[in-house]
RNA sequence: GCGGAUGUGGUGAAGUGGUUAACACAUCGGUUUGUGGUACCGACAUGCGUGGGUUCGAUUCCCAUCAUCCGCCCCA
């Protein structure tokens, strides 16, 4: 053993063979519903230049202020870890001229992949961490709005999930939410002392911040403060209302919250987050998908004024919830064969009968370590294999093997020159090197 | 950035300031000659996160450090 056990960085995790199948399935299962909904993949990098990231998500977030991984690169360009995905994704739809009239609108993205945040790791939540979100550009429609919600419940109903929330607000455009601000700060500054510590930090720097707190204290005084749905303008509550009815046309359950806000700033008009109860995401509801509109962000980064909306979920957070809820996970995948060998010679017959398997589309595993037949079968039997197929020398000698099947028994000798050419025949099975499903 | 807990083999987990670090599971081997989930027998940590310190002597005491878990902030 080596003196120098290397670890992996604070907050990062790895995901060995042995549990990528259901991380495999559950993007999968997003891929193919996404897909549905004429949502396409977008890859964009991990590391955008500092100032996406600053620009977007507002500088009264923690996430661009403490948590971002940035760094300046061996050429002194300022540079970060994406913190989140909607920055990089809508800098690629400026870049890349999306905005452009022969690309249809909306005009539609998800992403898979990893971000960063430096943050004390806890439940669910790493330094590293994996999101799948999706964005719309180019349509203000609040039907647009109610689909992708419906898009995000639809994900996790796919997945097998039920104690599901849908928590809905709107921030209104830029009047409505510059008049409401206003009147928050007035109605909170008397209570400024009664406040908690976090509450008044969150006071200086976003007023709407307070709104979501958890004090029990700060909620009682919250309770009495302004609502920002009485200071939605004209158009805002057009929206607002277009939104409540596109949401009951398509029968979702959804629950107003006038405080709910969202932590990035460049949110306005609807906003929504998901939410679930769940031991193994803390107590109470938490929030598993969070998303809005960005009507701002595609000019903000240098494109035209379009409009944008979108949402994003943890996925470390769901797999936990997930497998805290027993939902739907693919089972480990079958094996259809395992070839034993044994004695002089037999080595490399095996080896071209694992590979003669594999070429008719079934798994083939054999021993390598040349060990006893007992210990051979032993492990057939813990990889769950159909068949095995004995080669010894004995077969060898007469050019045949012993096939047997692993639940029946029953084993018969064949040719090895008629496994070669017909194996098919002989597996009552199909090849089964697909991820099956189980309702765990 | 703040607070609490923890860190012994592949896993779970006992344990003590002093020569061989329990036990269980897993793994590997064996129980006479080539056939699998049982049973029995055997093997398996020169090491107790890492680095210092105290001590005649530390896995056991002290300090630091790293990591993990939980909570706060924030957020997915």
């Amino acid at each position: 053993m080596g003196k120098n056990i290397y670890q992996k960085p604070k907050g990062t995790a790895d995901l060995m063979p042995e549990n990528s199948a259901q991380w495999h399935y559950v993007e999968e299962t997003a891929r193919l519903l996404f897909s549905d909904y004429q949502y396409h993949e977008i890859r964009t990098p991990i590391f955008e230049s500092f100032e996406v990231f600053s620009r977007t998500s507002g500088d009264t977030s923690d996430v661009v202020t403490k948590e971002m991984y940035d760094f300046k690169d061996k050429g002194d360009r300022h540079l970060a870890l994406r913190p989140e995905g909607t920055a990089g994704v809508v800098r690629a739809f400026v870049e890349n001229k999306r905005f452009g009239p022969e690309f249809a609108k909306p005009y539609k993205a998800f992403y898979i992949g990893p971000m960063f945040r430096y943050e004390r790791p806890q439940a669910g939540r790493m330094r590293q961490f994996h999101q799948i979100g999706v964005e719309a550009f180019g349509s203000t429609a609040p039907t647009l709005d109610a689909e992708v919600i419906a898009m995000a419940v639809d994900f996790f109903q796919t997945l097998g999930l039920t104690n599901l929330k849908v928590v809905v607000n709107t921030l209104g455009d830029q009047a409505s939410r510059d008049a409401y601000r206003t009147a928050l700060i007035a109605y909170l500054k008397p209570h400024f002392d009664d406040l908690s510590a976090d509450s008044q930090v969150r006071f200086e720097k976003n007023p709407l911040r307070v709104l979501d707190s958890k004090d029990s204290a700060d909620q009682a005084i919250v309770d009495g403060a302004p609502s920002i749905l009485d200071y939605l303008s004209e158009d805002a509550q057009a929206r607002w209302g277009a939104l409540q009815a596109a949401l009951e046309a398509l029968g979702i359950n959804y629950e107003v919250d006038a405080n709910v806000v969202r932590g990035l700033d460049y949110y306005n008009h609807t906003i929504f987050e998901i939410m679930t109860q769940s031991p193994a995401l803390g107590h109470g509801w938490t929030t598993i998908a969070g998303g809005g509109r960005y009507n701002g962000l595609v000019e903000e980064l240098g494109g035209p004024e379009m409009p944008g909306i979108g949402f994003g979920i943890g996925l470390e957070r769901l797999m936990l919830l997930l497998e805290a809820e027993h939902a739907a996970l693919p089972s480990t995948p079958p094996l259809d064969v395992y070839v034993i060998s044994q004695g002089a010679g037999t080595d490399l017959a095996a080896l071209q009968m694992v590979q003669a398997v594999r070429s008719f589309g079934y798994s083939a595993d054999r021993d390598y370590l040349d060990r006893k037949l007992k210990a051979q079968f032993k492990t057939a039997d813990r990889q769950n294999a159909r068949y095995t197929i004995v080669i010894g020398e004995r077969e060898l000698a007469e050019q045949s093997a012993n096939l047997k099947n692993l639940a029946t028994h029953e084993e018969i000798t064949v040719k090895l020159a008629e496994l070669y050419t017909n194996l098919p025949a002989y597996l009552e099975t199909e090849p089964s090197q697909e991820e099956g499903v189980d309702e765990a």
